[in-house]
DNA sequence: GTGGTTAATCGTTCATTGACGATAAACGAT
DNA sequence: ATCGTTTATCGTCAATGAACGATTAACCAC
């Protein structure tokens, strides 16, 4: 009942997918998630020359986008890729 | 000499391209230029509630993005979906 | 040439974004 | 209960985006 929301995505929705992917680092955040299946927000602000405080704000983006999910760990967040959502989106760009 | 720039698109160059899709009107005019192939501005203009100002400056952002080609042909311009960049984009998201 | 049509650009306004440091909130451990 | 760790949020600032009307530029027809 979780998975398989599969909605068309109208242009407001794919729209604001696309600005949740507008930023290169989003972009690396996203590639970087892709490929170690999950971490926490400590993991992601040391990969980059970026403060805790901005790398929380793109996690943020990204979340409010539904790309990616994180789940609190005590006094950890741990994030990894929506998958639902990231092959909802790649449908409905193939189809431009 | 001019198609087949398959670069692989870099982070930055993807997430312009993100930008460039990031507002309903823009993808609205991709998909529109889609289905009639080409038309000129003013055609556009007439199917949006914004000014022709405004318009134009959401083709200048698909024109520098590379995602469509606009041709002056006279007074007029026309525009058209530049295929080549488009396929280079889905090919970049297909891998994301 | 003048006038009309089309599109791009300019200048302005307001809202949003991206960055930061500082602070607050939540938790584990002692 | 306090301390240290981790993350989210707040407040601020500069830069960018989106919209508009007005203007300019380019062209065709007359």
């Amino acid at each position: 009942m979780k998975s398989h929301d599969q909605k068309p995505l109208d242009h407001e929705a794919l729209s604001k997918l696309f600005k949740a992917l507008s930023h290169p680092t989003r972009i690396k955040i996203i590639e970087h998630l892709k490929t170690i299946d999950q971490c926490i927000c400590g993991d992601i602000v040391s990969l980059f020359p970026l403060s805790q405080s901005t790398i929380s704000q793109h996690l943020k983006s990204l979340k409010d986008a539904g790309l990616i999910i994180g789940e609190v760990e005590g006094p950890r967040t741990c994030y990894c890729i929506n998958k639902d959502m990231v092959e909802t989106f790649k449908t409905a760009i193939a189809l431009l």
